[in-house]
DNA sequence: GAAACTCTCTGACTAAGATCAGAGATATGT
DNA sequence: ACATATCTCTGATCTTAGTCAGAGAGTTTC
């Protein structure tokens, strides 16, 4: 039987997993990865011990310092049972590194924040965190160094873009809203002008159920894209407000989100798809052609758009 | 500016830690990696839980069916107490996954191995780690596989090279013997007329302290790299037996461990290193340079070799 | 102002991870 | 053959992690 797939050298003895007729899906290297890199890196976790408290409270103290908030908050944070953080948080306050006191808007409640002693154990590990980093980089060149971080940055947007969740979202919803108020503040600063766009709460029906609907993509958080489908009648949908957020377009986030709207148009019962778009939003055209889609007459009067597409979705 | 120029979030309040005029040590972005990676993948370890067994249990299956060995090989790899194994083998083996028996070569020892059903629990265990695997490159279309897959594959292999450690080892040590056959099975390759350097453990004293010197880089247990520094008299030393495993070349292990032998040379009290290199072994000649090694005429009768090189230590 | 709900805390409990001090068996060096 | 070292196992013990049920304080709804 063939060696593990993880086989420690780098030598090339891997390679030879994927047999010779297969597509490469790239899982074996992200396997690999993942075990030496956790194996040697230890994971986030190790710089968190040795301050002389368990792992769990050091996490837990780690988080507050990150932002404070309400016990309620660091338990949707943290994914911790209600009692459980309240004796790690009794801990943390009888070796006075946090304060607790109750919410004034909300007495149930109660909310945390680091005292000096707190911040400064934070600190530390904070400190033990960059060590760490610095460990494993200090013995490479410069140039290695360089290497090292560029290739670390690139898996990172990869992975990220990966894991990001595209997710149907109503109009009106925070999400969406904050979505589009990013693209138009995004649009504002192209073209100083003046820019108008409806507003996406103004007729959300048209991009809901059943008649359309909106995808909003979230990482930790804040949305990195959106766009919607509504219908055009005759058979024909169109997509709108699509928007990428700057730095994730490298990452094919857009193509993704497009192929995805596609899918939905088919679901609504389209046969086509048609969007507007402005010129100089050259990287979006060129995505536009790139999956398939060709340019067509002016079918409305939008004042902003210049370039008109339709692509057939059968 | 100070923003990293592929951060994808607007989070900012990493990104300022490196003040502005600073070197980048590029640990921001390691640590960033860090944080998104482990949150986002979750580790290795989750793959492992779900099998009815807990988290320490499936880990110690699992490498027993990487490879399989003593009680002590697995203590050693895992770092566990020799109770606690004890009992985790005991419960693996009432599950009838292992089968444990005296180990004939030393009757203290034991031998541990997989049964039927263990190799069939590990297969399991395989496929999770996969799948996972392969759940997070699904989303990303195949060009963007083909980016990760390149960008984990470097940082893989500068990851390693970072953590390898050189370790001063007596010549007639295994783990040196081992370096060294590796070295000359490489060179025999290299020149099958027929290629013999005498045997290390000839004259083990010259590459031994007080005179000389013999460092083994070894990860995962086997030998990546290895080199020697012995004295030619004169406060003159030689580094000898130089060889770092093809495919860690890449990654500058050759020139660490070359800047190592020379601050080791300089320890031993010599002023200056010679060394000698055959011709065909081109990487190793243009190193050599790069290191600031100047070419000299012949100081030795070697028949292999055809360069020979000096280099100032002060 | 009572009912329903929300939130935190306490006590009781369990499993898992981990360490330590020998006991007993086996191997090695002199 | 003896002392010494090595190796695994057992029992005892401890900390950490995590869960559950309900008490008690506070808030919202009607």
């Amino acid at each position: 039987m063939s060696r593990s797939p993880l086989s420690p050298t780098p030598s090339g003895s891997s390679g030879s997993d994927a047999a010779a007729g297969e597509l490469p899906d790239h899982t074996e290297v992200v396997r690999r990865f993942n075990r030496s890199y956790t194996q040697r890196i230890g994971v986030l976790e190790e710089s968190f011990l040795g301050l002389g408290m368990p792992l769990g409270t050091a996490r837990l103290l780690y988080e507050i310092g990150v932002e404070p908030g309400t016990t309620r908050d660091l338990r949707v944070r943290l994914d911790l049972d209600s009692g459980y953080l309240s004796r790690l948080l009794r801990r943390l306050q009888s070796d006075a590194l946090v304060t607790v006191e109750p919410d004034p808007a909300d007495r149930r409640r109660r909310r945390v924040g680091l005292t000096a002693a707190g911040r400064q154990a934070w600190d530390e590990l904070e400190r033990r965190s960059a060590d760490r980093a610095r460990d494993l980089v200090t013995p490479l060149t410069g140039r290695q160094r360089a290497r090292l971080a560029a290739a670390l940055a690139e898996a990172d947007l990869l992975v990220r873009a990966a894991t990001v969740r595209l997710e149907l979202t109503d109009p009106t919803a925070p999400e969406a809203l904050a979505a589009v108020e990013a693209y138009t503040a995004e649009l504002g600063e192209r073209f100083p002008g003046g820019f108008e766009i409806g507003d996406l709460a103004e007729e959300p029906e048209r991009l809901r159920p059943p008649d359309g609907a909106f995808m909003v993509a979230t990482s930790d958080g804040s949305p990195v894209a959106c766009g919607g489908v509504q219908a055009l009648g005759g058979g024909v949908g169109e997509i709108k407000r699509m928007w990428v957020r700057p730095g994730w377009r490298l990452a094919g986030l857009g193509s993704r989100l497009l192929r995805h709207l596609e899918g939905v148009a088919r679901e609504l019962g389209h046969d086509a798809v048609r969007l507007d778009t402005h010129g100089s939003l050259t990287e979006a055209v060129a995505m536009y052609r790139r999956a398939g889609y060709r340019e067509i007459e002016r079918y409305n009067d939008n004042p902003h758009a210049e370039h008109f597409f339709t692509k057939n979705l059968h």
